[in-house]
DNA sequence: AGTTATGTTCGAGAATTTACGAACTATGGA
DNA sequence: TCCATAGTTCGTAAATTCTCGAACATAACT
């Protein structure tokens, strides 16, 4: 069973989440994991290779912007939503908006 | 008089944005900014050469976080507060918040 | 006109990020 | 055990970004 690092909910970082929101590739996988709670790797990205799709979700997950749990053969992922609300509130609530 | 672009307040891009606001160097001048209303180049990075100080200047600028206006020989850099609160409520709280 | 102060632009090198194929690991099922 | 599925890691190439010196432009002042 593997093993990810998440970083600590008090160790969130302001550029280091920025960073990881500002790719719009990473910003519409937030905003589907948000709207479905949580997701599979495979249910995200069917247009690019796999490789690609885990480089962006370990951006978000080691920014701390989303948590990676393994459910059996599967990675699920979900927001990290109270730890960024209490980090930085509203935030999620400006990326979530749809514009 | 030189002219500088500046994107129109209905353009302004989110992963842009968040883009330029996820450099540290950035985002501190952003909150001096905010806490001035107003300043100067100089005022900011005065341990940073010039050269490296407008390229970040240049970068919130094109992405629409300030605007520079021309007074005399300096350039006046404020913060595009209304715009930015309009297109994404909210997220200029959050950058702001001391953390 | 000459000088000084303020910033920009240019160019180049370093560092970071992105993209993606190929090989690999782990899980579940036949 | 063999096989298919899900996803990661590795290696490399391309693109972006960062940094900074040097040269340039503009405005104010003498």
């Amino acid at each position: 069973m593997r093993r990810f690092f998440h970083p600590d909910a008090s160790s969130l970082d302001l550029p280091r989440v920025l960073q990881a929101l500002s790719d719009p590739v990473r910003l519409e996988m937030v905003r589907r994991i948000a709207a479905a709670g949580e997701l599979t790797c495979g249910a995200l990205g069917e247009d690019r290779p796999k490789s690609s799709m885990s480089h962006h979700f370990r951006a978000l997950r080691e920014a701390g912007v989303i948590r990676t749990r393994v459910a059996g053969a599967v990675h699920l992922n979900a927001l990290r939503g109270d730890d960024l609300e209490a980090r930085f509130p509203g935030l999620l609530a400006v990326v979530l908006e749809k514009s």
